[in-house]
DNA sequence: CGTGTAAGGAATTCTGACACG
DNA sequence: CGTGTAAGGAATTCTGACACG
């Protein structure tokens, strides 16, 4: 299920996070979730996953701007052998 | 999955229905969300599917009461076997 | 850098009721 | 019976800022 369905407080549930924390990923372009008309963030089971994933590396000692780069190499990893 | 998870502005975007519909199915017994600790009403996909079901079958010209009964045959479906 | 927090406001949801039919 | 709606309140979420370090 990739349809952005939750809001940040089901994150948090789901996730053990605060919302200033899941708020703060957004902010550094790790994790991008869809807003209502009013405004309201609404995250996806593929969300919650990549949180999980940024707080595990976080843990382990990697910042938000590492984290970032990790993802352009994993991307890279996926294309080059079309070159 | 079966996590409940939406809000019920999100079940309305997904099913088409309004707030006052998808609650008066509740009233009737046919959905079983769960809640948050302030009261709010959380929806699973499955709970989705299921409303969206209600919403065919009284289309067909069933009433909730008829949905009730519906829903205990085919609970008893499964069972007889093992009488 | 990553996160906590108080502040004020806005979006979202809740209940119980009246209405129509 | 099934649904619309206005009413008032409560829960949830939002942003921007200050703080610590």
């Amino acid at each position: 299920m990739e349809s952005k369905v939750m809001s940040i407080g089901v994150v948090c549930e789901l996730t053990g996070l605060t919302e200033r924390q899941i708020r703060y990923y957004e902010e550094r372009k790790l994790i991008f979730p869809e807003r209502t008309k009013g405004g309201n963030r609404r995250y996806s089971f593929e969300d919650v996953k990549i949180i999980q994933e940024i707080h595990q590396k976080m843990q382990e000692g990697f910042n938000t701007f590492e984290l970032k780069e990790l993802n352009k190499t994993k991307k890279q990893r996926c294309t080059p052998i079309f070159r």
